[in-house]
DNA sequence: ACCTGAACACCGTTCAAGT
DNA sequence: ACCTGAACACCGTTCAAGT
């Protein structure tokens, strides 16, 4: 312990170095946890010594979203723009499953990133090269929005309330307390009344991974269909 | 003004008192500009005097969602579900666009404030009494996920970027800056290409009530099909 | 010229002293 | 018993002093 700080103090300092230490940070403590302070301890330096390779706390913040990001895999090849769009965005989501302060980070930083734009620029190509308009591309990426980047937009991300506590397992049972199914009980009905007639998932609340494919195939479904139309936004369908 | 600050010293202090000064200061200074100390200065009253109404930050967070959540139109009557969820998320939006903190606040708060709740268990309903499934309906509030609650999920907020400085117009142009289009040149053919047979909205970037509603709709649409399919998890089309 | 300790202006919250 | 000033343990960042 006290010998690896020392390796790593021996270490000359890098941009890099600095980014890959904050990203472990975020992911092991929380992104509540990461401050310049903080992180200067983790790395054996004084608070001071970061500001030489990054200007703030925001570029730190921008340059974190830059590592993560370009963790999502490249397109898969030779497949039809659903094919690719659907791999990318599944991958996406793999890496928010590494990085779960990833979202709110993003979502507060009011600029787009390099590596975010050349994410963006990559998809909208996909989509330009299956057929779409310009015009309807233009839409459908307003529409994908955060989604695109595997954002589950959940109201209450359990996940993430599992990654702050660090190794607190799932939460087992979705259902609502008592006193809370008295007050709101629709709620209470559809929380335990899902999946039930699917054996393999019953009785452990809900499957993120399947909730997150529902919602992206509804969305890449209705895309299809409004290609297939011919939509354009000076004639709408309906 | 100072006559006004010394009325409103002279009434006393309430939790709804609080919570109120708190929605309104952030609404005008930004929610990063609201702190305990902040909030008491514009309340005329010792920092510590508020802690009597609210046992901490997160607690007042936690009240300033719930005010603003109650500010969303109750549902349309003699509506079918799909007119009720539509005007409902409208209004919704309608209420963030007067508070634009509103979604980073709810997000980062991890526990479903009373309000919300009752929100999300009369959506539910409208749902259950249009026909729904308890099944389908876990499924499709899941996927509607905080678009619910009117959040637009782009992942680069124009309406937010301008809220924060006060009353700077909005962005005339949506065009890349030169040195970005060459690097991104997909994006840069779609950010102007959109709406351009459109008189009413050319040249004046993105109309975000559009792009709102085309997504609302790309999702409603689907959820109606699912529904009219007689969906169930275990028996999936396709 | 480079590095860095101290300092500044904040923050949420605790606590004890004053009424 | 209630209220509140001072204090504590932080924070991001500036700046000047030391090398």
């Amino acid at each position: 312990m006290a010998e690896q700080a020392e390796v790593l103090r021996r270490t000359p300092l890098s941009r890099g170095r600095i980014l890959h230490a904050a990203v472990a940070l975020a992911d092991e403590a929380g992104i509540e946890s990461l401050s310049m302070r903080n992180l200067a301890q983790e790395l054996g330096v004084v608070p001071m010594a970061l500001y030489k390779h990054v200007a703030n706390k925001d570029e730190l913040l921008d340059g974190m979203i830059d590592v993560v990001v370009d963790e999502i895999d490249p397109p898969v090849r030779h497949a039809d723009w659903k094919h690719v769009l659907r791999e990318r965005i599944l991958s996406a989501r793999q890496m928010l499953r590494r990085h779960p302060w990833a979202p709110l980070a993003i979502e507060s930083r009011n600029m787009a990133t390099p590596a975010v734009l050349a994410y963006l620029d990559s998809m909208v190509g996909t989509l330009r090269a299956g057929g779409f308009s310009a015009d309807l591309t233009h839409h459908v990426m307003h529409a994908m929005g955060s989604r695109i980047l595997g954002f589950s937009q959940e109201l209450f991300d359990v996940s993430r309330r599992a990654g702050r506590s660090g190794t607190t397992q799932p939460e087992p049972s979705e259902g609502l307390p008592p006193e809370a199914a008295a007050r709101f009980p629709h709620l209470a009905e559809i929380a335990t009344a899902a999946l039930h007639d699917d054996a393999s998932v019953v009785g452990q609340g809900c499957d993120d991974q399947f909730e997150f494919e529902f919602a992206l195939d509804l969305l890449l479904d209705g895309i299809e269909r409004l290609q297939q139309q011919g939509w354009t936004s000076s004639r709408r369908p309906r």
